[in-house]
DNA sequence: TGTCCACTGGAAGGGAGGGCTT
DNA sequence: AAGCCCTCCCTTCCAGTGGACA
């Protein structure tokens, strides 16, 4: 009788896997294809050990480029080169993850020895002079790398980095270089005249990378983890040439590999081939889409929700009224507050860049102005999902959804 | 050619919920 | 405990608008 956990015990190769390698976190020892981009960074910070001010820096590129990869490999190697000479610290924001001003302070105070700042309550101007006096006490050279920083600066504007670049001027003993990272070329229009002179003082483009530049990196990966024997050609191949058709992004297509790699290990294969390419990128697009479902708040899940029954009953296109009338419904059913028609607009550009729907402003001449929506997901899936947040378990198939349905139809 | 619909999206502000200070 | 300060979510108010129709 085999034993059920059979698939598992085969397969040789397969037994020691470092799946670290294949982390976005992973930074290698070199970087395949960033040799130029790294020497201008090396040349410019390499100032530092000799006593020197290195300029501030704007990194451009797409996801997936290796822009932030690269910043930390620098960082990393600064941080090493200059043990017992300077003190030289690299600190990384994520302008996605702390997006307001507050949070970048804090982060940059408490990434230092220091007096500890609470993650709020504090008044800007004693959190400035908190982290004002933690950085000038450090006595070095604080390089602080703001990632995505056009999201940030386009909700926030660029107050932020003006009063980074004000704090540089103030001190005393330390300095500060800022390092902004982004995938957008046209960010340097958000930014105010003062701020940008100061910011583009040196400017790098990350190209995206082509198919056997990625092919490379993969190939990289594979040797560190050391299971060269495991993946076939071809399935590198297919990633590579996947992965350059969706803007060259390093990221994604090693991400690909991992989930192709757990394929084959889980269906008990001794090698990785391209059959096992196409399932993971499936399941990868799906799992993203649910994963983000089943992360909205609970009002943006009914006005889902509310979509997903109008798209149900048969029609594709619908305004924002209809929409807004299927979401009273639901809400009413799920004994939610029914939120007003200006916050349902935002809600339904916010589902828009999330890519869940596509809603684009279309005049309908006499009959108004309003943004027709469609779903872009499958919607039996997305609806299973909602269903499973407990706020809507009262309308899960019983009379009350079909009430909900009978409503919206008519 | 002007009207007018059904919205859009900006601006301002309230209040809840988090936390700190005194 | 009272008084601040912060962000987030939401409301209220309102000027602006593309294009079908009279």
């Amino acid at each position: 009788m085999d034993n059920i956990f059979k698939k598992y015990l085969e397969g040789k190769s397969v037994r020691n896997i470092d799946f670290k390698v294949f982390e976005p976190s992973f930074v290698p020892n070199k970087m395949p294809h960033r040799e130029s981009e790294i020497g201008i960074l090396v040349d410019n910070f390499g100032k530092i050990l000799m006593g020197g001010m290195p300029k501030n820096v704007l990194i451009f590129g797409k996801s997936g480029t290796g822009k932030t990869a690269v910043m930390k490999y620098i960082g990393r190697e600064l941080e090493d080169a200059s043990k017992n000479r300077v003190n030289i610290r690299s600190i990384f924001v994520n302008c996605q993850i702390k997006d307001n001003s507050y949070s970048i302070f804090e982060t940059m105070g408490n990434s230092i020895e220091g007096e500890k700042i609470p993650f709020t309550g504090w008044s800007f101007d004693r959190l400035y002079a908190a982290v004002k006096k933690n950085i000038d006490m450090y006595n070095g050279n604080i390089i602080l790398v703001l990632d995505e920083i056009d999201r940030f600066v386009k909700k926030n504007g660029d107050d932020i980095l003006y009063q980074v670049l004000l704090l540089d001027s103030e001190l005393e003993k330390s300095r500060i270089t800022l390092v902004g990272i982004t995938n957008d070329l046209k960010f340097m229009d958000y930014l105010d005249s003062r701020v940008k002179s100061r910011l583009n003082e040196e400017k790098i483009v990350f190209p995206p990378y082509t198919s056997e530049q990625i092919y490379d990196i993969l190939m990289d990966r594979v040797n560190i983890a050391g299971i060269n024997d495991f993946v076939s050609e071809g399935a590198l191949r297919l990633i590579s040439s996947l992965a350059s058709q969706e803007n060259g992004d390093a990221r994604k297509a090693i991400e690909m590999l991992k989930a192709s790699i757990q394929l084959a290990i889980s269906s008990g294969e001794n090698k990785v081939e391209e059959a096992h390419v196409f399932s993971a990128k499936n399941r990868m697009e799906y799992d993203a889409i649910m994963e983000t479902i089943k992360t909205l708040p609970v009002q943006t899940k009914a006005l889902l929700l509310g979509i997903l029954l109008l798209r149900e009953s048969g029609t594709i296109q619908f305004t924002t009224g209809e929409v807004f009338e299927a979401y009273r419904n639901v809400a009413n059913g799920a004994n939610l507050p029914v939120l007003t028609p200006r916050r349902i607009s935002d809600m339904l550009s916010d589902l828009d860049s999330l890519g869940l729907i596509s809603a684009n402003v279309t005049s309908l001449g006499r009959y108004g102005r309003t943004k027709m929506i469609e779903i872009n997901v499958s919607f039996t899936d997305a609806k299973r999902v909602i269903l499973e947040d407990e706020n809507f378990r009262g309308l899960k198939a019983t009379p009350t959804m079909k009430q909900l349905r009978f409503n919206i139809d008519h």
